[in-house]
DNA sequence: CTTTTTTTTGTAATTTTATTACAGCTAAAC
DNA sequence: GTTTAGCTGTAATAAAATTACAAAAAAAAG
């Protein structure tokens, strides 16, 4: 989260060893500096070894002290327009929408700031060369998985969504080289569906997960796209994760696109002119009235 | 000044030299990819050597290529570093993340700005008193609506949601007095669904539509919540607006949730302890692996 | 058109910075 | 008191950035 690494920071302080508590309070004390800082100046004010911050580092999620920094420093930029706080009884209507719409853009942002192109750019390529797609979602990703058969059906490549256990536990089982086989999760940590995507590997399916790093589904996947959003689950369902999902998906669904070539683009038109018939007029709606 | 780099570098593109112009438009292309790269990595892209793209921070007035992208990854951070346009064919993958991504949060932005509270407030209150809710949806709506059963199931009201044209048909047919039928779409359009609506309204239902003002659908509704957001359906399916959608749908949730008062928090505790069994906790995931 | 001067650029060496591998230490558990 | 797991630091290594210097290119002068 580009918002609050300081914060979080601030939280997990008691939760750290010695060692990286020491580190945890010299940043602490002058984040602005610290972004300028080598590795090596870190340690010695806060009398550890280099490693140690290293680590320090790494346990908060980044690939390296490097990374840290920069992180650190985007987190320091002033100027986020509006402070969201969550939702609170006795919000008004007004208090609300803007909490909600605000939760969401910032989400969004946070994870246009954090998105691995090289990972998009991969699935992409698998997206691309597959034989057929099958999405995986359950609960609040169910609907994620129906909207994704959606877009890739566009595609002109076969696709399927599955969004009960026991579909998606066939359809694992009978994947075939080349399917890609795409699972959807905020938590992670659903059994059932861990259960499918190891069944999908074990069946030879490239498995792609979108979901947050270092979770059992993630463990099973050959590519990971990784969605670190943090949010309140405790009373409100995931909201502005799937968000997130769906529009991870029509970056997917983009790359594929673009990767299919112009000349693709008659095939869309075709399918465009199809719903033309479904659609009313606004010279029909004035006939209608008559 | 700092918000500006890009700008910067931009209009001072005429007047570098060369090997520096290289190393400009480079980074101007992917700023994004710029702030983790090395100086090895950029001045192999720029095709240039490595002392050219440290003379270039230099002559910007950096200290040298660490401190240049620190300024480069602050800039970043607020706001849009390229006024968000279409995606083309010839983007490359961190182009049209970029673009996607901020697409959807200039939209979200716009919608939250414009967006009627008195319609919410109005729509809440009689969502909140209904006797059950319906979602309509087809296309790329009908996931919306799936979404939306997802979400307000919660709230312990009587929910359904229909994806397909006869059983929208029917369900509407079988409205009765305080029944709320909530249709959404993104054109307002589709012949199948403001009949649907007509029906609905006939039965006695209360029907709100979330779609563009001045549509057929628009027409049909007690209530409408408008959502006019621009966006080019002739190549991409509708991305943006089905975001927009979903976030009214969160507002709206939420808002009956907290019309429902504090004693309402329980049944959701209940219901998110009923969960609990089938989620994968990190020891769990240990065991498994002995 | 040549020569000189200035500017620009690249090569190679050096220094700084970050990471890894490993060993020793500490504290908790047995 | 021994064993174990988890921290932590040392030293080696790898990577990154900078410097010094020389070659090449461009501009200016003759």
């Amino acid at each position: 989260m580009s918002t609050a690494i300081l914060e979080q920071l601030q939280q997990h302080l008691p939760h750290l060893s010695r060692s990286e508590r020491k580190v945890a309070e010299i940043i602490l004390e002058d984040p602005q500096h610290c972004i300028r800082a080598s590795i090596a100046t870190l340690a010695k004010q806060a009398e550890v070894s280099e490693p140690t911050v290293n680590r320090f580092c790494r346990s908060l999620g980044c690939s390296g002290f490097p990374d840290f920094k920069l992180q650190l420093a985007q987190s320091l930029v002033k100027g986020t327009p509006f402070v969201s706080r969550d939702v609170e009884m006795g919000d008004n209507c007004s208090q609300y929408c803007q909490k909600i719409f605000q939760a969401s853009i910032n989400s969004l942002t946070d994870a246009m700031q954090s998105l691995d192109h090289q990972a998009i750019s991969n699935c992409v390529e698998h997206l691309h060369r597959a034989r057929s797609i099958s999405f995986f979602g359950l609960g609040a990703s169910g609907p994620v998985a129906m909207d994704a058969l959606h877009k890739f059906f566009r595609l002109n490549i076969p696709v399927q969504a599955w969004t009960d256990v026991m579909n998606q536990r066939m359809a694992a089982a009978a994947a075939q080289p080349n399917d890609v086989h795409l699972f959807i999760s905020n938590t992670g940590r659903t059994t059932a569906l861990v259960e499918a995507a190891e069944i999908s590997k074990n069946s030879g399916a490239t498995v792609i997960t979108i979901t947050h790093a270092d979770t059992p589904l993630a463990q099973q996947a050959h590519h990971l796209i990784d969605v670190s959003c943090s949010e309140d689950t405790e009373i409100y369902t995931p909201m502005v994760s799937r968000l997130v999902h769906l529009t991870i998906l029509d970056t997917l669904a983009t790359g594929v696109l673009l990767a299919k070539g112009p000349s693709f683009q008659s095939h869309l038109k075709r399918l465009k002119s199809s719903l033309a018939g479904t659609r009313l007029e606004a010279s029909e709606v004035l006939a209608k009235k008559h």
